[in-house]
DNA sequence: TATGAATGAGACTTCATTCAT
DNA sequence: CATGAATGAAGTCTCATTCAT
């Protein structure tokens, strides 16, 4: 609203309310980045993945890639990161009403953000198997999404203890990584609705011996 | 009897005891070059595994590399069809016993099986998502892994339903496939053991229903 | 009139004015590139020459070497191309003259191009044996010269008929190929001066005859 | 005739008559090579023909082609050997008969041996062009060639002074490369006939000038 | 002596990254 | 700051040549 002095005289006005629009197209660029880099990387693999075919399917020159993610793997890592965002705050959601819900609810919950994902989780799983920032990222991942899914646990059998929650919670997670795979499937339907099956008997197993 | 050829492939000489010698270096020669394959495959990735690489892990020039495998893909080609060869042999075997078998011990059979196969299923792992050979090969293998564990299904369960063999056998192989990645957590016996829970809740629900 | 682009290519910026040093810039460096591509292709045949080397000549990076021809068979073909229209030019100049010219003249024309071209037509002669680009290639420079040739020779004598025009300029074709390896033979002015000869008696009694 | 015992118990008479089979095989297999490399030169170029595919051609085992030549400018530089002896013998032979020719009976011997040899040519054609000992043999052949033409000619117009039969025979050597490759355009026959001309009425017209 | 498996230098090509404009 | 041409390290693969059998 400002101002589309994009080149030139736009050093005025050093912070408050003259680089909004900047920064808020930074923002936008960014994330057209990291979706274009989700698509890649999950098309061609890390490896195979181009700097220039990404910044090309977010309309980016390369040189203003590089400006937000200094490396392909901070590119990578940004991929991971929001991916780690986004499941989490699924997760919390999920994490807030699991005290209500019957355990065939709380599975469904769980299916569908793993539906919901799927496209970032096959970047995701591209990446993970890349050696890339291979124990970095990978820990402060897996422990974000680990820790949610303990957190879904706990909320949904706070009488579980703490041990069990663990070794559960792990599990559960093993096994909805699954869910991407099968929905590729021939039968994927039935192979979702036969997850769902094995998921709320493992879970049902689970509380009831805690 | 009279050989010491302690590797693998070891189907002993049915040819003419003239130039036994040369051959058997030659297998020894691709065993070696296919566990290298499959080692640095694994802790790669197919791209970023050089064949340099594979072939100064297995003590071999580079050109002998390529006079046994082609191209890189030719390589990951022979790790998938040793890996097939292999889990198929195993698979086989545990049909054969799967009659006398309780549901106990043919997930035991079968996880010790995976934990057996566990190096070279995570290269397999790998090589099917890097995007190579994808259509042939890939079918291939999924075909053969898939079929025999329908057969052990049959052989354990011959009331099953087909479509029901169908579905279950495709939910354990997938199930399986998280083997190996629980192994390498933390916890990895406490996993294994929580992994046998769940197929065995799963198997004895399903021949249960079927 | 403004401008000091010695090499080639030089038919200035059209554009909008905008960014001409930029594209004058990438024109200069593909003429540089074509230039040191005909002297290697020349010394040292097709397969023997070596990318890296025609860079180097070009004080050129490879990769910016790949930017503008993508494989060395696209160089060549660059070559070529840029042989056919030096040579086509200079033939369709000539066929403008042709009316008005002496069998003599006629012949001594030529004779000044084939030796302006002199340095290309040693890549010409390689790269056309090469088995690169065989068909589509060869065959196009083939034609555009050829059919050049005839035209300086229907220019020349309007009364040959057809057929005498096709096989006669094969033929002045032929011959004049020979002119280049004439030029580095011991007596080489001496032996130009005999190709002169030889040309204008062929040329002579063929239009007479015909 | 002496002997078929190929295989064991050849190393009696160490050297007159019984090792003239061994020599009489080794010749034998020289000449299949020769044969070979001359064909997979011809048909792929120098650098593109492998010593592995000619030896292949001539059923011999690539170590025994390296025992009659030790590399493949070695095979190149036999080759071309054996090419200057067949066609100085051809020359030498209608030196013999030049006296009693016409001219255009000698043109006809010329191009009828320059036929025979159009195989050969092709090679010969490769391996100048490739930059194979350049100097050496090059200059040997052309010297090799191109006096045995200039014999020719003496023997045919012995009044011609010698600064003229020099520069006469290497223009006829010259119009005569083109030979081989007018054979292979599409109106072969014509083009020959055409040749045919060019060169009587140079000859003719070179042998009265003088 | 014949054989052909083994060797490794070196060629073509790609692509992450930089920096002049 | 944006742009995209330039850079060169590194990867896959070939093939002349050697040498153990």
């Amino acid at each position: 609203m400002s101002s589309q002095k994009s080149t030139a005289a736009a050093d005025a006005a050093p912070d408050g309310a003259g680089r909004a629009p900047k920064r808020a197209r930074g923002r936008q660029r960014v994330a057209a980045l990291l979706d274009a880099a989700t698509l890649v990387f999950a098309e061609k693999g890390y490896d195979a993945a181009t700097m220039t075919e990404i910044a090309a399917r977010s309309s980016t020159a390369i040189g203003s890639l590089y400006r937000f993610f200094p490396s392909k793997e901070a590119l990578a890592e940004g991929v991971l990161r929001r991916y780690g965002e986004r499941a989490g705050a699924g997760l919390d959601a999920i994490a807030a009403r699991a005290p209500d819900l019957t355990a065939g609810d709380l599975v469904d919950a769980l299916l569908d953000l793993m539906m919901a994902l799927k496209s970032e989780r096959t970047a995701l799983k591209v990446l993970m198997d890349a050696r890339v920032d291979c124990d970095n990222r990978r820990q402060y991942l897996r422990g974000v999404v680990q820790g949610r899914i303990a957190g879904v646990l706990s909320a949904y059998a706070p009488a579980l203890p703490a041990d069990r929650v663990a070794v559960v919670s792990v599990m559960l997670l093993h096994l909805m990584k699954a869910v991407p795979e099968l929905a590729e499937e021939g039968a994927a339907a039935a192979l979702i609705a036969e997850m769902r099956l094995v998921l709320r008997a493992y879970l049902t197993a689970a509380v009831a011996d805690g």
